[in-house]
RNA sequence: GGAUAGAUGGCAGAGCUUGGUUUAAUGCACCGGUCUUGAAAACCGGCGAGGGUCAUACCUCCCAGGGUUCGAAUCCCUGUCUGUCCA
């Protein structure tokens, strides 16, 4: 959630910063005059309700002394409707402000590229360069049947399309995979969590998945939990309502899980193989920090996942996302693209986020400092989607019998 | 599933029977100071959050939502969660 004072003490610069993430000048202007509803309604509420208090106080000053209290009691009940009224509106105030600002992204920060999709993201670097092939290399999903390792028909027989079953070498070599990322980041300082798959609103508002992105969840009917669709909503929300000390800060946590996500908006995009599932594993990095910490933590965590790359030899490039690019909750974003020589193409495989103050605001995160309480910045990226990385691994490290060598780091987890 | 107890500030814990200077005692923790070579102890002071204001004032919050009342942490109803017991 942006800062609606700001759109009151600066509103030129923010409403130019949000139209760069494509908010009409209507829903700003509509942001703005419904804050400041709100803000009179508030006001008329609360002058009337200082002088019912005080009423309320001679009230009983009266029956203590014995006086007659009639016309008191006809003053405040004259009070208590109006005030009724007034409260009512500014109830209607504050929902209507609310519609409008949990819909509004985050403001993108002052030197993200502009740009309408993601031909206009800005390559930083390529790590590693692209093997080169005798052969005219196959793309995963043939390379997935023929090992073994991944049956798309089993999973639309035990669920639906999108999901699919991994066996054998496959199913140890995912495991692997967690692990060793898990042990690495470890090493990085980020301290491993288990946390539930199954979230509440209030977790997912505080994360920003709601309530804009609800078609693209997968609700348990009649329990008001969700399926997370990224480890970065429990993380996160585990300091939800909380103030830290900021010498707690920065907290940098990971943790593998499940996600699920609907996919609602992808249509027929990668419905041949496993780069687009309803389930998949994936390995999480998230910190917490304060709000000078945030920049030095973002390049930790890309680096983090740059580096497991790396040493998986997984010829990757990192790209700054433009604007039209950012996610919903973000300020920046770097994405790291590996290569797919089935593909012949770099395709996303993780993607780290400062959002700034922008959940912690939702989820109430602050930190104190000084005496004074502080909005904490939060930031998420994933330490690689599993399912992923075995697409890349299955498809740089084939030979030309679609055979695959494991990387050297795994052998120790297999 | 049934019964029962409970949910108060970072934590612990009073207040609820008898509704009115209770935002809420007290202890611990924490922060600042005095003292000390330094630290501990002792003593003094501060110490919940959100909104609002230049700053005050003021408003809201004692699990959540309703209700009773001039007035609710305190009374009533509903829900959620936690503990305990029963099946």
């Amino acid at each position: 959630m942006i800062d609606v004072k700001l759109l009151q003490k600066n509103f030129d610069e923010t409403a130019t910063a949000l139209m760069r993430k494509k908010v009409s000048a209507e829903t700003i202007a509509e942001l703005k005059s419904a804050n400041e509803t709100l803000k009179s309604a508030k006001q008329a509420y609360e002058t009337l309700q200082a002088k019912q208090n005080e009423l309320s106080k001679l009230f009983g000053q009266y029956k203590k002394e014995g006086k007659s209290t009639d016309e008191l009691k006809a003053e405040v009940d004259a009070n208590k409707v109006t005030l009724g009224e007034l409260l009512d509106a500014q109830r209607a105030a504050e929902e209507a402000l609310d519609a409008i600002i949990m819909r509004v992204p985050n403001i993108p920060d002052a030197d993200v590229p502009d740009g309408e999709d993601e031909e206009s993201n800005v390559e930083l670097r390529k790590v590693l360069t692209p093997p080169i092939f005798s052969f005219t290399p196959k793309e995963h999903w043939e390379l997935a049947e023929q090992n073994g390792w991944i049956d798309f028909e089993k999973g639309v027989k035990l669920a639906k399309s999108r999901f699919s079953v991994v066996g054998g070498m496959g199913a140890r070599l995912e495991r692997a995979l967690i692990n060793f990322m898990l042990d690495f980041n470890r090493e990085r300082g980020f301290e491993e969590y288990s946390v539930p798959m199954l979230v509440n609103r209030r977790a997912l508002e505080g994360t920003g998945q709601l309530p804009k992105f609800e078609e693209d969840l997968f609700k348990v009917e009649e329990e008001e939990l969700y399926l997370i669709p990224t480890a970065e909503v429990p993380l996160t929300n585990l300091f939800q309502d909380e103030i830290l000390a900021s010498a707690d800060l920065p907290i940098k946590m990971t943790g593998y899980t499940s996600c699920f996500r609907k996919e609602a908006g992808s249509g027929g995009r990668d419905v041949r193989g496993m780069i687009r599932q309803h389930q998949f594993h994936k390995v999480e990095l998230v910190a917490i920090t304060t709000q000078d910490q945030s920049d030095t933590v973002f390049d930790e965590m890309v680096a983090c996942a740059s580096d497991l790359l790396a040493a998986l030899g997984l010829p990757h490039r990192l790209v700054t996302l433009c604007t039209g690019d950012l996610g919903f909750g973000a300020a920046r974003t770097v994405d790291l693209e590996v290569w797919l020589p089935g593909q012949n193409t770099y395709r996303e495989i993780s993607s780290v986020s400062n959002t700034r103050d922008f959940q912690a605001r939702r989820a109430k995160i602050r930190y104190k400092e000084d005496g004074k309480n502080i909005l904490a910045h939060t930031l998420n990226g994933s330490s690689l989607a599993v399912g992923r990385t075995m697409i890349a691994i299955m498809e740089n490290f084939q030979q030309e019998d679609g055979s695959i060598i494991i990387p050297d780091v795994l052998q120790k987890y297999l």
